[in-house]
RNA sequence: GGACGCGUAGCUCAGCGGGAGAGCACCUCGUUGACAUCGAGGGGGUCACAGGUUCGAUCCCUGUCGCGUCCA
């Protein structure tokens, strides 16, 4: 017999090493079979599972293990990513707090190899808790970004796109991260809003005939002013254009000029012109040819372009000097306080500075057209749809991407430098060379450029790479386009964009997935964003520990709602672990029961309406499953789980069943004992995809009770139910409902008047139609046991005292006089009856509406019509014992 | 500043043109066993506010207020 509890702990790693063994985490082989295949988003090679990964990669495994049911070629490809920054900073923390040499003292490759040292030390962590969570990824195709064959095929992209001169190398500004010393993308920077000031200085004019006055956040980038700009319009200063300001402390004479970029509304309306470290300076002074002075080193400590003084200094030092500098000086006119946002590097978290180097580019806008076109005819679709907005929004204002990264740990950029600085883009270094010679004529030596490429650039090939190419192998020709891609809002610049661009140039059109669903982004209980600095972190590994994996899985499941962000609660995981338990007693009652498969057993030819009803309920639900999990209706198929299992399974059909099991009648308890070991069976098939573990469990625990199942093997690779229609009969679903309202009013009545449980009056038939009282009758022996009545009898009065309730108009009473309490029951007839007259008041209202009657379709009006006469009837009936009860009281 | 989303029971959320729902929490009761990780019953909501469209609005439209996120 099964044990009381399902134990996670002890089932967990045993199920998953058995289907790991058996092979059915790789797709079938059957050359018949419809592909559907989900590449994983990478995770970070050294990160730890948390909270979002469990959600993500809960919902990516309920998928494919439900089209694994359904008989595809089931292909989840996971993988890991190198993630360069996080990566490398991480080993460069603990290099410091070992007491190590530096990255720099180390050198390239020392460093390097330590983090590959690093990446086999940690590297697994991550896969055992994916495995942790039951996901049943294809292990044997896993991936990792930096691996051969992903390199290989960063390498062609990079060549290929450089060739189509859709890569270029450009002098700009970039954003500047001088904690990593290292270039960034837009997308790196986040706009943090922060307390500063303006600092109002006074620029004399060189012919000595007045000041011009400018505001700046960032008085040490005065170093590098080259120019003065006043709006064309600005009546103030339009008579100084021309003429040239000498920029104090350094002594430099800088031009006044006229521009449209300064707001004369605003401060003095003059502006201080810094090319090189502002992104609009620059802007300015390429329009006016003005010099570019870079006043930082990589550090963005000052450099030797500025006066002695301020040479090597941390920019906010210099920062204070010059303030304070202008102030000796007599020319700090104003400070003025202000809150303002400013760049900050998403990982090192320090002040981004825009910065003047040589970086390499993707031509995006290129590549982002037919990316937008395949998301606008279809090609791909985002779910929920309106995500499309935030792609579209992003996509059709796309900048030029800067690939390149100052970092040691990647993808090494595979262009080469003559030593004339001549350009030579390879995928190889001997085909480098070769280019080299032809040019020069002779054999040159070659520096291949120091940089790694951006991590999401490789993560960008992800769909095509893990599958093989550039190779045109078997996987790449079956599962690409993969078919659903998993993920969070927050990636859908950083990685779904850039998946579809390379995706749709390098496969011949072909889009990377079908689908895009994005997933709720998990918060804590309060609905704050869960991160270490807020030590609100909830690990899942530990709540798999306290509640099981199925558990945590379903509560993920259950949440993962759209609209909203998902604030999980211990509470809520602790309700689905007991939602589990629910399903593993139900079992072990019809174990205890001989529930056990019949030989031969068609649920479409059972007689007993109550196992008609359960097979109609069952395929209800599977279709409404079905039709959830298709959609990516997560959240709904784990209510209607939820609903069908535990509210009707086992409150009603277990219940009901009861008297049928320990009855005399020996046909109707068989047919019973079939219906339910066949119900469990799909039960345990609908909801494995959720709950994995405990249903494989049950799956493998109740083999042995009866014949064998059909198939053989693991429930993960049992064929997924697909039941007709026509199993549902109306007449069972009127029958049972007819008594489960009984039941349920009744229990009500008993309650509300406290009518004691142990007492058992009988139960008064008093009024119902021929039908209704062929059901009552038929099933009365089932009724009394779960009403705890003595028995059913049908008469044609109610006795005095007795109590009456209504249900589908037919009228019953329960003779209970000597338990009640008159008042109460008055409370319960007054309350009922007035709710009654309300809802008749609103109802005769709308039908005495003739716009209404004569507007509404027809079949509202009918119902309408039919529940006033209902609450008509009842109200009638209560009333009449309500005179009934004051004339007796 | 621009865009999007959200305001429904104490809490978390579902519903999204025709009878206000679930889980948790709360209150009452609990019978000789599938399950106390349980069962039965109950209380609790002018569906943010104001207009509009409609025979009819929690649901559609407009505006206001509040909250959140992304982009500048």
């Amino acid at each position: 017999m099964l044990e009381k509890t399902f134990d996670p702990k002890s089932a967990e790693p045993r199920l998953y090493a058995a289907w790991e063994a058996s092979g059915g985490f790789s797709p079938i082989d059957d050359p018949a079979a419809e592909p559907f295949s989900i590449v994983i988003p990478p995770p970070n090679v050294t990160g730890q599972l948390h909270i979002g990964h469990a959600l993500n990669n809960t919902l990516q495994d309920v998928l494919i293990r439900f089209e694994r049911m359904r008989g595809k070629a089931a292909l989840w490809l996971p993988g890991t990513d190198h993630a360069g920054i996080a990566t490398q900073m991480v080993v460069e923390r603990q290099l410091a707090e070992a007491g190590n040499q530096s990255r720099r003292d180390m050198g390239r490759d020392d460093f390097v190899a330590k983090v590959w040292e690093w990446k086999a030390k940690s590297g697994g962590a991550i896969v055992n808790q994916l495995k942790r969570m039951g996901a049943s990824c294809d292990w044997s195709r896993e991936r990792f970004t930096l691996d051969e064959g992903l390199s290989a095929a960063v390498r062609k992209v990079f060549v290929n796109l450089y060739q189509q001169k859709l890569i270029y190398r450009d002098k700009r500004l970039v954003n500047w991260d001088p904690h990593f010393q290292t270039a960034i993308s837009d997308l790196e920077v986040e706009a943090r809003e922060v307390d500063g000031h303006y600092w109002h200085f006074a620029y004399p004019l060189e012919d000595g005939s007045g000041e011009i006055v400018v505001a700046t956040t960032r008085p040490e980038t005065m170093l590098g002013d080259t120019a003065v700009a006043v709006h064309p319009s600005d009546q103030r200063d339009k008579a100084m254009v021309g003429k040239a300001v000498r920029l104090p402390i350094v002594g430099r004479p800088i031009p006044i000029i006229a521009d449209e970029y300064p707001d004369p509304e605003k401060g003095s309306g003059a502006v201080k012109i810094t090319p090189a470290h502002d992104f609009n300076d620059f802007q300015v002074g390429k329009r006016h040819s003005l010099p570019m002075i870079n006043i930082f080193d990589d550090f963005a400590k000052l450099n030797d372009n500025v006066p002695v003084a301020y040479r090597g200094l941390d920019r906010f030092a210099a920062r204070k000097k010059v303030v304070e500098e202008f102030e000796a000086l007599g020319l700090l006119r104003e400070i003025e306080k202000t809150r303002h946002t400013v760049p900050h590097g998403d990982r090192s978290g320090v002040v981004v500075e825009p910065y003047l180097t040589d970086q390499w580019y993707v031509n995006a806008e290129v590549l982002a057209k037919p990316a937008i076109k395949a998301i606008e005819d279809g090609s791909t679709v985002f779910v929920p749809k309106a995500w499309e907005k935030t792609y579209f929004e992003w996509m059709r204002n796309i900048q030029p991407w800067c690939i390149s990264r100052q970092l040691w740990w990647g993808h090494r950029i595979p262009a080469w430098f003559g030593p004339d600085g001549k350009i030579f883009v390879a995928e190889t270094e001997a085909e480098a060379k070769n280019q080299a010679r032809e040019l020069y004529g002779r054999d040159e030596p070659l520096r291949q450029d120091e940089d790694v490429l951006d991590t999401w650039f490789s993560s960008a090939l992800w769909p095509f790479s893990t599958l093989g190419w550039p190779e045109n192998t078997e996987d790449l020709r079956r599962f690409y386009p993969t078919h659903t891609l998993v993920t969070g809002f927050d990636i859908i610049f950083f990685w779904v964009a850039r998946m579809m661009m390379q995706g749709i140039h390098f496969m011949d059109g072909q889009v990377p997935f079908k689908r895009i669903f994005i997933n709720a982004l998990v918060r804590d209980a309060e609905g704050k964003k869960m991160s270490k600095s807020k030590g609100n972190v909830m690990d899942p590994l530990e709540l798999v520990d306290d509640y099981g994996a199925d558990a945590l899985r379903f509560t993920l499941t259950a949440m993962s709602g759209q609209a909203r962000d998902i604030k999980l609660s211990r509470q809520r995981i602790e309700g689905y672990r007991n939602f589990g338990t629910k399903l593993w007693n139900a079992t072990r009652f019809c174990q205890v029961n001989g529930c056990e498969r019949a030989a031969g057993f068609n649920p479409a030819t059972v007689k007993n309406p109550l196992n008609r009803w359960i097979v109609g309920e069952t395929t209800r639900a599977a279709r409404a499953i079905t039709t959830a999990l298709d959609g990516c209706g997560f959240d709904e198929a784990a209510g209607g789980l939820y609903r069908f299992i535990w509210n009707q399974f086992c409150d009603w059909y277990v219940e009901l069943a009861k008297p049928l099991l320990n009855g005399s009648d020996p046909a109707a308890k068989a047919e019973t004992q079939a219906t339910a070991a066949w119900v469990l069976d799909v039960m345990c098939k609908l909801l494995h995809p959720v709950m994995p573990f405990l249903t494989e469990e049950l799956w493998g625990q109740t083999a042995d009770l009866g014949v064998p199942r059909d198939h053989k093997g693991f429930l993960m690779m049992a064929p997924w139910p697909d039941l007709p229609p026509s199993l549902i009969d109306p007449a069972a679903d009127a029958e049972i409902g007819l008594i489960v309202e009984t039941i349920s009013e009744g229990r009500s009545v008993r309650q509300e008047l406290n009518v004691p449980a142990s007492a058992k009056p009988a139960l008064l038939v008093v009024e119902t139609t021929p039908a209704q009282r062929a059901i009552i009758e038929a099933s009365a022996p089932l009724i009394a046991q779960l009403l705890r009545v003595s028995e059913i009898t049908f008469t044609d009065t109610a006795p005095d005292g007795s109590i009456p309730f209504v249900v589908e108009g037919a009228t019953f009473a329960l003779p209970v006089a000597e338990f009640i309490d008159l008042t109460a029951e008055r409370a319960r007839l007054t309350r009922d009856v007035g709710g009654l007259t309300g809802e008749i008041a609103k109802l005769s209202g709308k039908l005495g509406n003739a716009d209404f009657v004569a507007r509404a379709p027809e079949e509202v009006v009918e119902e309408n019509r039919e529940r006033l006469a209902e609450a008509e009837g009842a109200k009638a009936k209560l009333e009449s014992a309500l005179k009934r009860l004051e004339a007796a009281g």
